[in-house]
DNA sequence: CGCGATCATGACAAAGTGTTCATCTCGTCG
DNA sequence: CGACGAGATGAACACTTTGTCATGATCGCG
C-alpha cells in the first residue's frame, strides 16, 4: 500500500512516517503542498493524509487541485483546528475522513483501513426506492421527498417503504398491520390510523401534493402518477 | 391470470368466482379437496385460493399435498378462525398468505395482487450480514445470534450493523461516534460506552463466547473468528 | 337532512434513547 | 505492590418515539 504523507512539522511528520511503515505501508513523505503535489502526481499512491497547517497553501485547495489533477486516491485530512471547517464536510462525499489533533495513532490506522476498504470493495450498496418526488434509502433509513430530507422516525420509515413497495396499489389495514407490524388479528388498535396520520403531517405537509389517499371503508393508496 | 378457488360453501364460492371474474381473473372452483387436487395438478394455476374448512380433507394437509406434487403457485389461504393455526404461519415462508373470514372483497383482491407480485418479481432482496452465528438482516432490522432471535432496539441494530461491517477491525469511540450517531467532536459523551454496555447485554449474554471485545486505551473489535 | 360507520386528531402512557453521575473493576506502570 | 486511569456497570433523569384511547370531524347512504 502507497501512501503519501503531507505535514510540515517535520517531529510529527518523521514520527508517522515510522508508524505508519511498521503499519505496513510504503510512506512517501511531503512537507509542503508543492512537493505534496509533485509527488501525489507522479507516483500513483493508494491513500494520502494531508495535514491542514501547511506553510504555502492551504490543505483543502491542495486537495481540490490534486482531485482536478485526477488524483481519485481517499484522503485523510488531519487538522488541529476544534472547530470544524465546513469545506471538510464536503470532502467526506468524495470519499474522505478526517482527523482532528490529537488523536490516538491506533485510531489514525483503524481509519486508514477503513478508507481503503470502502474504496476497494464495490461502490456502496445503497438500496433505494423512488416513487415520484419521494426517494427512500432502504440501508441509511433516510427518506426525503423533493430533494427536502424528511425527519421520520424508524416506524413512520417502515410504515412509507411499505407504502413505496406498494405504490399505486390498495393497501388495507390488516395488510399494513401484518407487514410494518408483524401482528395477526387484533381488531382493536387502530395504530395504522395514528401512523398513517403522523406520517402525513411530514410526507404531505403544507401545500405538497397529498401523496397518501384514504379509501373509504378499504384502505389506503400512495399515488404513483 | 388463472386462479383457483377451493371454497365448500357453495352460495360463498358463487360470490367469489363472480368477484374474481369481474376483477379480472379465469377461475375454476372446486368444493372439496379431492377435486381440487386433480384440477391444481392437470391445469397450471397462478394462484390458489384456498378455504381451511373442506369436508373431506384438512387444507392445510391439501396444500402440503400439493407442494409435494410440484405445484408451485402461491395459495392465499381463506380461515374462519380467529385464533390462528401455528402451521398456517409456517407457510408464510413459501410464500403464502391468508385471510380470516370475515373479509372485505377489495382486501382480498389487494392480497392477491400482492401475492402474485411479489412471486414474479425477483426473489426477496433481503441484504444480509453474517459474522460467526451473528446474523443480520438489514432491511428487516432483525439481528439473531446462533439461530436465537435477539431483541434489539433500532439504535442497538445500527451499533451492531456497524460493528459487523467491520468485523475484526478495531473501531474507535469516534469512529463509531462518526458513523453511527453521525456527530463528530463532542469530547464529553459516553453514548458509545453505555450502548455497548446494553448491546453486549443482548449479544454476549449467558454463557455465549463474548464477541465483543474491548482494547484498552483504543477502541472495540467485534470478533471474527 | 340526519344517521351511523369510518377516519382524523389530540392527549396520554409506555418504551426507547442519550446524558449525567457515582461506584466498581482491572490493566498498566512506577 | 500500590496508585492511577480507562473502562464497566448501574441508576436516575429528560426527552423522543410509539401505541392506546377517547373524542371530534367527515363521508356515504337512505
Amino acid at each position: 500500500m502507497r501512501l503519501l504523507l503531507v505535514e510540515d512539522e517535520l517531529d510529527i511528520q518523521s514520527f508517522l512516517k515510522r508508524s505508519l511503515e511498521e503499519a505496513g505501508y510504503e510512506v512517501e513523505a511531503a512537507a509542503d503542498g508543492k512537493t505534496a503535489q509533485r509527488l501525489a502526481i507522479e507516483g500513483p499512491f493508494d491513500i494520502l493524509i494531508v495535514d491542514l497547517g501547511l506553510p504555502d497553501i492551504d490543505g483543502i485547495s491542495l486537495i481540490l487541485r490534486l482531485r482536478q489533477s485526477g488524483v481519485r486516491a481517499p484522503v485523510l485530512i488531519l487538522s488541529a483546528r476544534r472547530s470544524v471547517d465546513d469545506r471538510v464536510h464536503g470532502l467526506e462525499q468524495g470519499g474522505d475522513d478526517y482527523l482532528t489533533k490529537p488523536f490516538a495513532l491506533a485510531e489514525l490506522l483503524a481509519r486508514l483501513r477503513n478508507l481503503l476498504k470502502r474504496n476497494t470493495s464495490s461502490g456502496n450498496e445503497a438500496t433505494r426506492l423512488r416513487v415520484l418526488d419521494l426517494e427512500l434509502d432502504l440501508l441509511r433509513r433516510e427518506a426525503s421527498r423533493g430533494g427536502q430530507m424528511l425527519q421520520l422516525t424508524p416506524q413512520e420509515f417502515v410504515l412509507l417503504e411499505y407504502f413505496c413497495r406498494n405504490a399505486g396499489r390498495v393497501v388495507t389495514r390488516s395488510m399494513i398491520l401484518d407487514k410494518v407490524w408483524g401482528m395477526r388479528i387484533q381488531p382493536d388498535t387502530n395504530v395504522v390510523d395514528v401512523h398513517i396520520y403522523r406520517l402525513r403531517g411530514k410526507v404531505d405537509g403544507k401545500g405538497q401534493v397529498p401523496l397518501i389517499r384514504t379509501l373509504r371503508g378499504v384502505g389506503y393508496v400512495l399515488k404513483d402518477r
